[in-house]
DNA sequence: CATTTTGTTATACGCGCGGATAATCGACGC
DNA sequence: GCGTCGATTATCCGCGCGTATAACAAAATG
């Protein structure tokens, strides 16, 4: 009696190529890049490491499309965080930074991910694309936000003042998720949305309430 | 004539040590930490592979040393920047912030080797204790220079105003470092010096002079 | 139910990895 | 100068990596 052949059920394309991508970020996310190997990653995923090849061509592929896959979901994020919100720039800008700063944005796992592949970013004209993307979308936002705030501003001003929004929003980005336990629930929220008022010379006091997701007609 | 066997010096310890730790923080700086294997680094520190097991006893004493040294210059650089400069609160102040985004601790070089090792230090309670000191210290550090601003202070207000700084600064000391071409010269100090005034409610408008080091007596 | 298609597994290959050990030879005490 | 010591090199080992290819079987097709 020889160990039998493995048992499987075929799946779709989209399936298996989010389980794959899925496994390779909580590898990443876990054990850094190099716990990412094609067997470990087809394992996380239920298949065999052979599979990985027939929906990528090549393990950087994989790669590739795993961070894409990433900077796409942060962004969505972001987006949806004005999606219910009211026309107040105070109340968009706060809902912003707010969503920013919590789950699922706040988030260990994506920290180290994003932080795993910075140097693949920097070497890799089709990542850096893909990261520059995503962070010129969320610096536009960010900066339209700002623009829209009942003010009046010198020129290259509010560039200025997009950026530093953007690095604390970074920073309490990368030390809220790594040392979350450090801080009281939405102490991080509230030290940017103060911090982001201050910089901008606003009022931003803003309801920055979680609201748990009143309806959806679930 | 067989190849005859490479040549060598005796070195003293001190210096192959710092070789080979200057080699591996080059290589995870360019490459990531998979670039980083004992071949490279030897081949860098200019040794043959052997050599390192001689002075580490595993490559990841050689890769936590190399941590170890990367936060103590960086911890060492900041302290520097407090050592010629006035008594003022507000120019100390002003001159620590500049000095976090300048070269050479804006250094992409820096800021990849400290993406890379992330996970590990998550991971590795000897990594972790050697960036919580000194992530603590510059904390620290940045505390003790708000609270000695001649302005009163609720009692919490100065930790929750040492976060949004030391965030806002990790923010431009990242982006700084990674998108140098991006920015004109000492435009990062403007923002970092400019928002943190803003995060404070003070003015900072302190020599951010870079003073081109007029001693030394070299 | 027979046939084709192709998603999936199984197996193998070559390479570079980190680590261990033996041979060598540069420097230093005497 | 001559030994002696140990810093340094040379060589080897087993393993896990990414990749390639063939065998297989689950579903689709008629």
């Amino acid at each position: 009696m020889q160990p039998a052949r493995r048992l499987y059920r075929r799946e779709s394309e989209e399936n298996r190529r989010s389980a794959l991508i899925s496994a390779t970020q909580e590898l990443v996310a876990e054990g850094g890049p190099e716990a990412a190997t094609v067997r470990a990653i087809a394992a996380r995923a239920g298949v065999t490491p052979g599979l990985i090849r027939h929906y990528f061509q090549t393990k950087d592929e994989l790669t590739r499309a795993a961070y894409r896959a990433l900077m796409d979901g942060m962004t969505a994020k972001g987006a949806d965080a004005l999606d219910g919100v009211g026309a107040l720039p105070e109340e968009r800008l706060a809902a912003f930074v707010a969503a920013s700063l919590r789950p699922p944005v706040l988030d260990a796992g994506a920290v180290v991910l994003w932080a795993g592949y910075m140097h693949k970013v920097r070497s890799d004209p089709e990542l850096l694309a893909v990261h520059e993307a995503g962070y010129l979308a969320y610096r536009d936002t960010l900066q339209g936000l700002i623009e829209a705030l009942p003010r009046k501003a010198k020129p290259g001003q509010t560039r200025s003042e997009a950026i530093a929004c953007n690095a604390l929003i970074d920073g309490l980005w990368i030390e809220g998720s790594l040392l979350r336990t450090t801080f009281q629930p939405d102490e991080v929220v509230a030290i940017g949305l103060r911090s982001v008022a201050a910089i901008l010379g606003v009022e931003l006091t803003a309801p920055p309430v979680p609201l748990p997701d009143p309806g959806k007609t679930l």
